[in-house]
DNA sequence: TAGATTGTTAATCGATTAACAATC
DNA sequence: TAGATTGTTAATCGATTAACAATC
């Protein structure tokens, strides 16, 4: 059941549209499914998602297909996102903010337990009923809270310096919306969020009249 | 000049990196720049940056490698963000509201000029100088105004009836943060951001202590 | 059992990297 | 001119699609 070989990030990044499309299948009360069917849904090819999921050991069965719950739960342990994780927000402006207003990762698992900001006319304010901290206080708080992943939402020139600090104070996982990349040296894993880079790709379609992705 | 041949997505999903990059150049003076150069800033090889601007017909010259401000124009007029765009939200919820509060968007060219939301409690607030309209009067505003870009930000099941409305007033790119994915049969452009296939891909690399992309 | 559909290997396609002749 | 670096072709690598034997 342990994957055979490193999946490919091109695989990695399909799994959420599984685990959406399931999800939806569970809704409709649809117990069983084969590759090509959930293709069909997915506009994707039945080689694909066959071949996507025997990266991780094959979840059906010949002849039947997939049992819907049982393949929603296999990807879903992948993702990890069978077991709740608790999050920080880091940088109160206008992004931040509204990262904290975001309703939909609760529903996901993922359970905001702090927001902090350097800005003193910020702090103290409650949003969502977390207050927001100041920033010198983050290292006291992630010694006494366990925190699985960091939302960084600060300024270009910050970004290093608030990534490399959340690294050190054993943050193992940045959700990084600056518009600087982040790479750190050691075992943090990042994803990099370009909002306005999307903005500009959908702005290269609208120039060249295409559709699609 | 024009491009060759269809320009993969690959290569379109990296031009707004250059974009990034070449902006940095900019503000640092720095005047020229080899493929060699540009690619070790970026993490890709020059092999590539050389392959990906060829699609376009290439900018540099021999012996010399790029102007930096030459090739800045050249990438901000395929990506259109050389002309200031207009949009409007769809949806004024958590995230349409954080969306109209974000200022990076008026930097890279583009413009909020109209809100929209079917929930009467919303209609008449004003955000960021925007009044929130009702969803029923987006007709004649799209009549009376130009408007090249839609932000969608309805819940799930107001999606495929929202994109559908905007499409058949003549917007002809949608920016969809719904967790809905909207495909048209029309010539509309469409960029599907899921923000939280993002965090979840985020729990993966997490689970499975991979940095990185 | 017969039919259906997977798991998996092989073939194809596309994207990245390497190499080098063209040329500034 | 000599040196540098592009534009472009060729080689490699990886991802997708097709095919089919295994098996429920």
């Amino acid at each position: 059941m342990a994957q055979r070989k490193k999946v490919p990030s091109t695989v990695v990044r399909r799994l959420p549209k599984y685990y959406r499309h399931l999800s939806d299948l569970l809704k409709e009360d649809i117990l069983r499914i084969s590759s090509k069917e959930l293709s069909q849904r997915m506009g994707i090819t039945a080689s694909q998602v066959r071949q996507d999921f025997n990266f991780f050991g094959g979840f059906g069965q010949q002849g039947y297909g997939y049992n819907v719950q049982h393949l929603f739960d296999k990807i879903s342990s992948i993702l990890g996102v069978n077991i709740r994780k608790k999050l920080i927000i880091v940088g109160a402006g206008n992004l931040g903010r509204a990262l904290a207003n975001y309703k939909n990762f609760k529903n996901r698992g993922f359970d905001l337990v702090g927001i902090f900001d350097v800005n003193k006319e910020l702090v103290g304010q409650v949003i969502d009923g977390i207050p927001i901290s100041h920033f010198n206080n983050i290292d006291r708080f992630l010694e006494e809270n366990s925190v699985d992943i960091g939302i960084l939402s600060v300024p270009y020139d910050e970004t290093p310096a608030a990534a490399q600090k959340l690294a050190d104070c054993g943050i193992r996982a940045l959700w990084n919306f600056s518009t600087m990349d982040i790479r750190l040296p050691h075992d943090v894993a990042i994803e990099n969020v370009h909002l306005s880079d999307s903005l500009m790709v959908l702005s290269y379609k609208l120039n060249h009249k295409l559709s699609g992705d």
